[in-house]
DNA sequence: AACCGCAACAACCGCAAAGGG
DNA sequence: TCCCTTTGCGGTTGTTGCGGT
């Protein structure tokens, strides 16, 4: 793991939310060269960065095949029974939500499940409770009461977009805490999609990722929601890499043959030096 | 219109594990 | 085997925007 040719003199990091420019850059470099040394990355990359702010970017954010919005009644139901049964292992749990990131589910648990939780196990703290009373009437997210037709999500330059997909979740049913016994079964099952690709990247392309042009149009805005409910991340990697791989081999739908156009299983062996692959963690990259 | 509180989420920080020299 | 560096993870903080007053 050391990496001693990554040496490079102590600078100066920039902090803060990254620019569509940085992110822009560090795409631009990873999708070159590879995932690599995360510590050579930020002066490689012409970024002012260090190589954990780079790594977590790309990972958080960058990384293609990322779901964003709005989590669905079956991911709730995940986390929530994953967190009773590992605890706050994040990294774990979200191996088993395709495309969401550890933090991305420590984020929605901290701000929104662990309250409910902690309200259907009746040990909420008063004063929480009795901020939750209004959101917690229904099970709707609180959010959702305060945005109900819009949800705005900011992006990296500190901007908002609207999004419909937390709309589009509403409809999918209660939002009741399920039975405990929903988890064990849902990590057991395959993934039931599978889309390669970012929704940064050509739905599908002929040529595969080596030819791809790397204009800004194809980046998603930022961390902008793309509105994206899709299933898009390479599925349940972590246990599941292997079978995945011959799942989506058999997978036919249009989905993915478009997606996998004239790349499917071969690409997805290249662009594993772009995506760095999905370690054992499944959210975590290997390189 | 201004201020305040809340919620959501992006990003940082610190620690531990892993791996090379 | 030890030391050093990098990576990965979880906790926490900071920032932003919205609704309410």
């Amino acid at each position: 793991m050391g990496c001693r040719s990554c040496d490079k003199p102590k600078m100066n990091y920039r902090k803060g939310l990254w620019s569509p420019e940085e992110d822009q850059r560090l795409r631009d470099y990873i999708v070159k060269h590879g995932l690599g040394c995360w510590s050579a990355v930020p002066a490689k990359a012409g970024l002012q960065r260090n190589g954990k702010s780079c790594r977590l970017r790309w990972i958080n954010y960058l990384r293609p095949g990322l779901k964003r919005g709005m989590f669905s009644q079956e991911e709730e139901d995940i986390v929530i029974n994953l967190q009773a049964k590992l605890g706050n292992k994040w990294a774990q749990i979200a191996m088993h939500l395709p495309g969401r990131t550890d933090n991305e589910v420590k984020n929605y648990w901290n701000s929104y499940l662990k309250k409910r939780v902690m309200q259907a196990q009746g040990s909420i703290p008063s004063n929480l409770a009795a901020a939750e009373v209004t959101s917690m009437s229904t099970t709707e997210p609180p959010s959702l009461h305060r945005h109900h037709h819009q949800q705005h999500i900011k992006n990296s330059s500190g901007s908002t977009t609207t999004s419909h997909d937390r709309d589009a979740n509403l409809s999918s049913g209660s939002h009741g805490i399920s039975a405990p016994a929903l988890a064990a079964e849902t990590f057991d099952q395959q993934p039931k999609n599978f889309v390669f690709s970012g929704d940064w990247m050509p739905a599908a392309t002929a040529e595969g990722p080596e030819s791809y042009s790397l204009s800004a149009q194809h980046w998603p805005a930022s961390t902008a929601s793309s509105g994206n409910v899709t299933p898009s991340h390479a599925g349940a990697f972590g246990d599941h890499m292997s079978s995945s791989y011959g799942a989506l081999q058999q997978q036919s739908s249009a989905a993915a043959a478009a997606t996998m156009a004239g790349g499917g299983y071969f690409d997805l062996l290249n662009m594993g030096d772009i995506y760095g692959g999905f370690g054992a963690t499944g959210d975590d990259l290997l390189f």
